[in-house]
DNA sequence: AGTTTTTTGGTAAATAAAACTATAATTTAG
DNA sequence: CTAAATTATAGTTTTATTTACCAAAAAACT
């Protein structure tokens, strides 16, 4: 930073876009969630929630803002995910109106479906897409929402992200759903993954019983948030 | 994005910062880059190589623009960070200054000691600095600084980036020097790391021996990039 | 009542990681 | 010039982990 010529230095506009994953464990499909555009550009179409950043106010408070805006919910997991900032990415960037760019600092978040109720207030629309319905959406957000789902995908894999979008209470088929809907069939044989999972340490039988169904009925159970605290920082594998 | 009251919005000039990181294995320390700054504010104070995004500019061109206006390369490894945009971050953001915020998107970058040559061209200052030794940089720069130490060291654990540091040609004595200034000493022992190296199947031996000093001569190695590409999506580990 | 379904708790074989040993090829010290 | 020290290389052995597979328990389904 530090260019003497100030005339030749862009003037930004800078939005924040959430890439909001949750899952439905009845349905078994992960979703995210989108808003039907209320203004040009892109009217009417669907896009990822997301808002220009206003006076005074953090990248982090305007992911945080729009959340609060869109739905009510207790737990959220919230993390930067990356920055978008080609030139032309935004039709409002036109050459006319003289040097205005349109950046998007996209985050991450991961919210419980059941827990969550969506605000519709002031949108035309606001929906949860199963990730393969997703259609064509405003902007570059289709292109920001597959960057969110490789990072959905990964964090899987070493962090335990998974308890924010399944129920307080899970059985441990449900964890093997979760991964199984995001990280696709047969990627771990059930078996070996409940033995893997319990072994971490952090997760507790709550002694309840549940039956879904045919078969014989599982133990709930629950995310030890502080038997994980001191493992935070350890390397672990979930799959 | 979408907001109807334009008054509340604010206005941004983006900066990209640079974390520029290399190896002297002759010295076997980590280094980055900094730039002594010749513009208000922090002004003569050391800080991450930066600038402002122009008009018609990418990010990742700025941060490639920064890199060719410092440092004559060949091979650069390069990367988007994380973005920065706390209100206060940047002095110029003064009240009275109205409404300017500076963000700064930051890159990661690695280059080759040996074949990069400094450019002093116009900047009262630019040196290679020990990691331990960075002294108080401008903005929040030590910030920056720390969150590229840590992808630093992530990535070394299961992607190749550390033939981006290392000469062309290297021992495996290279590589676990290496390893152990960014990871630590005696992060694994040498000779299990060697095989575990070898077996990932894509170094390979050049058949030319040199002698650093006491012992037996040892073989350079190469990075293989066609016997790598095949394996690029399969998760590896180096350590 | 018997079959199917799902959870649960295992074992055995295959793989990988960690600890360790030995030898080769050089430089350095005496 | 020779012995000692040093570093690279190539293993082996032991331990731990992963993978594949099996079987009983407890429920629903037919």
């Amino acid at each position: 930073m530090g260019d003497r010529l100030a005339s030749q230095l862009e003037d930004f506009k800078v939005g924040v876009d959430n890439v909001i994953f949750s899952v439905d464990m009845t349905l078994n499909r992960v979703l995210v969630l989108l808003i039907m555009r209320q203004d040009t550009p892109f009217l009417g179409q669907w896009s990822l929630p997301g808002t220009l950043v206003r006076k005074g106010e953090s990248l982090e408070d305007a992911a945080y803002r729009i959340l609060a805006e869109k739905i009510h919910v207790q737990n959220i997991y919230l993390e930067q995910l990356y920055t978008f900032g080609k030139p032309g990415r935004d039709p409002r960037e036109s050459p006319d109106q003289f040097g205005v760019r349109y950046l998007s600092v996209s985050y991450f978040a991961l919210v419980r479906f059941e827990e969550a109720k969506l605000i519709a207030d002031g949108v035309p629309g606001i929906a949860w897409y199963s990730l393969d319905l997703v259609p064509q959406l405003a902007f570059d957000h289709n292109e920001i929402l597959e960057y969110g789902y490789r990072r959905l995908r990964n964090k899987l894999e070493y962090s335990p992200i998974a308890f924010d979008v399944l129920p307080e209470m899970f059985t441990l088929g449900d964890i093997y759903q979760l991964y199984s809907a995001v990280l696709g069939e047969n990627f771990s044989d059930y078996s070996n993954f409940r033995t893997r999972l319990l072994k971490l340490g952090f997760l507790s039988d709550t002694g309840i019983k549940v039956s879904r169904g045919a078969g014989r009925p599982a133990s709930l159970y629950r995310f030890d948030s502080e038997a994980f605290a001191p493992l935070k920082d350890k390397p672990m594998v979930f799959i």
